[in-house]
DNA sequence: TAGATATATAACCAGATGGTTAAACAATCG
DNA sequence: CGATTGTTTAACCATCTGGTTATATATCTA
């Protein structure tokens, strides 16, 4: 995958479900690496890894302190992967109105079950 | 990575660039596989790897017509996604208010500001 | 029926991913 | 200092991913 954009990092992060397990955890309050890795049967070197994704991705911010890194969660990264679905919703709602305006004035018209059609039809050829 | 739950699928889905632009292009109006295929510089069995682990995800809703496939969005599996990340920054808000309410306390005694505190005041025990 | 069109499937490939174990590094402890 | 603890890094490996081209399948059209 050619990553791009900051958006890029943070939902290839969230796609692995261990990882996302891990934000779970985060989200109760913040753990240091090994305290994470006590949490999961893989290895401590394979959280070691999976911690920096999150670190990279913008979603994880970690302080080290002495021997002991602590992890905590940025809201800031994990807005913007909810704003993007939620401009993708807004936009679809908006899409799901105008066909339901649609269905409407063709109702008007006649009786035909709409079931069917699915989508704004584009033209008609006949 | 082992799938095991749907958000998985969709947020494997998503972690793809291409995959969130055909999301991006759907959300706008429903297209057909071949419509999809003309914007993208990929190959059109690419493509249609692409729409099918969509389609998979519940992302995609496939409307085959003729010879022709219809491709839709699903409200629903978008909302699996967002639903998961508000739920996590909920919590991670509800988290900032504790800390906040720490700071509140401990600030009894000096004039800390409180501009860490970024959401709705969820409890106040003091 | 033959050809064109829309899409899927098969076979393949380079590179990425997620795991492992072993070793290195850094900080604390005795 | 040496031993211990917390973490990263290196090297490796099996599997997955996302792309390719070639071919198959299904439908429409002349």
């Amino acid at each position: 995958m050619v990553k791009q954009s900051q958006l890029d990092d943070i939902f290839f992060a969230l796609a692995d479900p261990t990882r996302r397990r891990i934000v779970e955890k985060l989200v109760r309050r913040s753990l240091t690496v090994g305290e994470i890795a006590a949490d999961f049967p893989i290895s401590q070197p394979a959280i070691s890894k999976h911690v920096k994704v999150l670190e990279e991705s913008g979603l994880l911010v970690r302080e080290v302190s002495g021997r002991v890194h602590h992890c905590t969660l940025s809201a800031k990264a994990m807005r913007a992967a909810s704003t993007w679905l939620d401009r993708q919703e807004r936009y679809w709602n908006d899409a799901l109105d105008s066909l339901s305006d649609y269905l409407e004035r063709a109702a008007a018209d006649s009786d035909r079950p709409t079931r069917t059609r699915r989508h704004l039809p584009r033209k008609k050829t006949s």
